[in-house]
RNA sequence: GUGGGAGUAGCUCAGCUGGUAGAGCGUCGGACUGUGGCUCCGAAUGUCGUGGGUUCAAAUCCCAUCUCCCACCCCA
């Protein structure tokens, strides 16, 4: 076995999981910029912050989400807690039953599940029997010591609780909140797609329904996105409808499925059972001239959501929101009701939709809390990202600010001294300084600063140190200039704040 | 979960129909012991994703597997 091998051996048993990734600079600089941006957008709103903690109860999801969707059903990263529940049970069932056993059981699921069931039956008369054993304890252990715990797929389910558990019922009416961060979904990675992926969310809970709050949510996200930017961005709308009128628009739509089923391909058809508006989301060519001939919700919607949608449109056009309605724009949360949105951007591969939302007025009162109104919206930042660098390339647009503005290139003992000295003041200052840990050629630093693109080089040598008047050389024209230390913050500050 | 494409140096890739590896860029050192970008010279890094098979001989052909990319399902 080669040196080399077992190396490479050994730097590939770790890497970044399936659908995970690093984000490095520069790109993170941009990643902060879009942050940044939708914090002071968002702010200017009045919007607060909320952080939530990235795993929840598995309940939680399964009832906000929709037990049936892929997310919740195939798409969650679910465990036990305590984590070694289920192992340390199967470790004590081994014990009692033997290893050859156990090994013939590890091939059939079921049958292993319901010994297990049978063996802690057994469990609770053995207990008062006076015998005891790990594993009895372990089975006689009360059933909420173990939990489901999911990460999440999603952060509305979160805010939505925590709406709940903070009372936030009591704060003034609607609270309006936002938050950064990562999501998890176990799905295949493709191009804007990833099993841990970013999002920032927007929520306006409680108060009215008036259209006029899903209005101003809407030209909230225009606005961020304008304010990045972000260009070939479509805003598409739609109502889907509320309790009243969806579920009789549904078994309509279903009905009308029916009639042309054979016309359908195995997903659709599948689909039209499960969740008939789904198919008007199909992508299958074939399938395009036959969704265009079906009803339509927004003929189908009851007094009230048609007014509400109407109204939506008009508080749009007063703000001079350009939108489209796209009949076939239907949601694929369980918890979605009336005004549903999606916004498009260029750049993105088959996953074009960077923001996502709606209207979700029964979400709290399903998950406990008191019947409360709510709307908001999820950026998907990863493909926001996506779209901004793919729209700089275009372009031939640099990317993010060069990161270093001073290079401090010493010689000599007494010249660090002086370096570190300042180095000290610059980034007191506000600059980024670069101070080499060890002597170096002045060529050499030179070399160095231009390698990381700094600005300027402050050369410190003999001379220097003896005369107080430091050495500033300008990169990108080769000029120097000879200033004191209080001159040279003086002249870099004039530079920064564009002379 | 399904389908297609791809894995060769840190990066981008070449290597045709089998004869155990190359270029450019980058990194580091030197020409250049108080001045970078240019140029020139030199160096390091690979059991060619992994495992198996065919063969005297495999980066190359076959099988399996893993990973990445793209698309479907689903969704931000």
């Amino acid at each position: 076995m080669s040196e080399g091998a077992a190396k490479k051996e050994e730097r590939r048993k770790f890497q970044a999981i399936r659908g995970t990734r690093d984000l490095l600079p520069p790109e993170t600089a941009l990643w902060n910029r879009v942050e940044e941006t939708a914090r002071e957008v968002f702010a200017s709103y009045g919007f607060g912050e909320i952080r939530l903690p990235v795993f929840e109860q598995t309940e939680l999801f399964a009832r906000a989400v929709g037990g049936e969707t892929d997310i919740v059903s195939k798409e969650m990263y679910t465990f036990q807690d305590p984590p070694e529940f289920t192992s340390r049970l199967i470790a004590g069932f081994a014990r009692e039953v033997g290893a050859e056993e156990i090994k013939r059981l590890a091939t059939n699921q079921a049958e292993l599940l319901q010994r297990l069931y049978e063996h802690k039956e057994r469990a609770a008369v053995r207990a008062k029997q006076g015998i005891r054993s790990p594993l009895l304890d372990l089975l006689l252990e009360p059933e909420e010591n173990v939990e489901s715990l999911s990460l999440r797929p999603e952060a509305t389910a979160s805010v939505c609780r925590a709406y709940i558990e903070e009372n936030m019922q009591q704060w003034p009416q609607p609270v309006k909140l936002y938050t950064v961060g990562p999501m998890f979904r176990r799905e295949r990675p493709q191009k804007g797609r990833y099993r841990q992926f970013y999002q920032i969310d927007a929520e306006v809970l409680g108060g009215s329904d008036a259209p006029g709050i899903d209005a101003e949510l809407i030209e909230m996200v225009m606005t961020f996105f304008e304010r990045l930017g972000l260009q070939g961005v479509q805003l598409h709308i739609n109502s889907i409808g509320d309790k009243n009128c969806r579920p009789k628009y549904v078994e309509l739509l279903r009905d009308e499925l029916r009639k042309v089923k054979d016309k359908l391909g195995p997903d659709s058809q599948r689909r039209m059972e499960t969740n008939p508006l789904r198919v008007l989301d199909s992508k299958l060519e074939s399938e395009q001239d036959i969704i265009e001939k079906l009803p339509r919700i927004a003929q189908h919607l009851c007094d009230a959501c048609r007014e509400n949608y109407d109204e939506v449109k008009r508080q749009l056009a007063l703000r001079g929101i350009v939108y489209s309605q796209n009949f076939r724009l239907v949601r694929g949360l369980d918890y979605y009701v009336r005004t549903t949105f999606e916004i498009t951007a260029k750049g993105l591969g088959s996953q074009n939709a960077v923001c996502g939302g709606g209207r979700y007025d029964g979400l709290i009162e399903l998950l406990g809390g008191p019947p409360t109104r709510a709307t908001g919206f999820a950026i998907g930042e990863d493909r926001l990202i996506l779209s901004l660098q793919e729209q700089a390339k275009s372009r031939g647009v640099a990317s993010e600010d060069p990161r270093v503005e001073v290079y401090i290139a010493w010689m000599g003992e007494k010249a660090y001294k002086t370096a570190i000295h300042a180095a000290k003041n610059l980034r007191a200052a506000g600059f980024s300084v670069e101070l080499p840990p060890v002597e170096q050629k002045f060529g050499k630093a030179l070399g160095q600063a231009d390698k990381l693109g700094a600005r300027y080089a402050l050369i410190l040598g003999d001379n220097e140190v003896a005369s107080g008047e430091w050495t500033l050389k300008t990169l990108a024209t080769g000029e120097q200039q000879k200033l004191s230390e209080s001159r040279l913050l003086d002249f870099l500050g004039k530079k920064r704040s564009g002379e």
